[in-house]
DNA sequence: CTATTTGCAAACGATTTGCAAAACA
DNA sequence: TGTTTTGCAAATCGTTTGCAAATAG
């Protein structure tokens, strides 16, 4: 069916993916040590454009190459450094996904209800309305967390009319 | 200070608050039995503009009116019958808020990620987007989940500097 | 009277944590 | 070698669920 193995697929946004070793780099200049873990788990986000869960990170681990325990905290240990940003799809389960560069490209996606289909929509039209929020209600370091939910194209294709 | 229980406070943005019997007509519409612990969350949930946890209604229901499982379900209800309306901060706890009228006004909060004040943003400009994606993607039935984070006026004020 | 709802306790899934052993630097 | 990190298992937290008793209509 899809190609990607956990039944995501899509836009392929930016697939710039920068080289294990720059990311590693990343690592020593925060103190962290370079792990088989930690290097097993950047390789799995690296082949991703779309945030994953644990589960699914987890998983695509060479046969269970670290605890479920391990991942969890390597994920803070990541989000952390600012090598992962993680996402919520309100579903219960947190999403990583790598951070590409220096910054971390603001960007939001769009969800598909039925089929977990992820497209990253990369425009942002909110730094102005934070700042109108910011000025009106006199808060400071405003940021915001969206997501859009919609019924892709073949879901609609498939479950016409009916749910 | 405030005068909300929960030291939630800020813009008392719609106390429109239809009277109880109004709401547990819905509840009668909707076939569903108007039992003491709905009177009971339908109050909480009255006194309040701003989304509560489960844990927030239950506490402040009247010495235990009745079990966390009870208000769990309820709220499924409740949801389901169009009466409140379901909202993630990303913190692990789903808060609801009373639904006014017929529809739900659409809106979004902004939170104070220091001390959870939470004040209610009535604009939202992204219908438009919505349509941009739709069209430009082929989704179908869009929406978007949205909420702004910041540091409100008095935790800048205390913490000044320090975190 | 009958279907719905509740209370209670157990089950759950995601995430966190304590601790001793294993691995980096 | 000294500190960080891992594995494992147990603990937590929010939420769900099974089931018999209580209750609304």
């Amino acid at each position: 069916m899809s190609k990607a193995p956990c039944g995501h697929s899509g836009h392929a946004r930016r697939l710039i993916q920068q080289p294990l070793h720059e990311l590693t780099e990343k690592l020593r200049l925060g103190d962290r040590k370079i792990t088989a873990p930690r290097q097993a788990i950047l390789n799995v986000l690296r082949r991703h454009a779309h945030p994953l869960t644990i589960k699914e990170i987890h998983q695509e681990l060479d046969k269970s190459d670290c605890d479920p325990a391990t991942v969890y905290r390597n994920m803070h240990t990541l989000e952390g450094l600012g090598l992962v940003k993680r996402f919520d799809f309100g579903d219960g389960s947190a999403r990583f996904e790598l951070v590409e560069g220096e910054e971390s490209v603001h960007h939001h996606h769009l969800v598909c209800r039925n089929c977990s289909l992820i497209l990253e929509i990369d425009d942002c039209w909110l730094a102005a309305v934070e700042k109108e929020l910011a000025k009106a209600h006199g808060f400071a370091e405003i940021n915001h967390r969206l997501e859009f939910f919609g019924v892709c194209p073949k879901c609609q294709a498939a479950g016409a009319g009916a749910s």
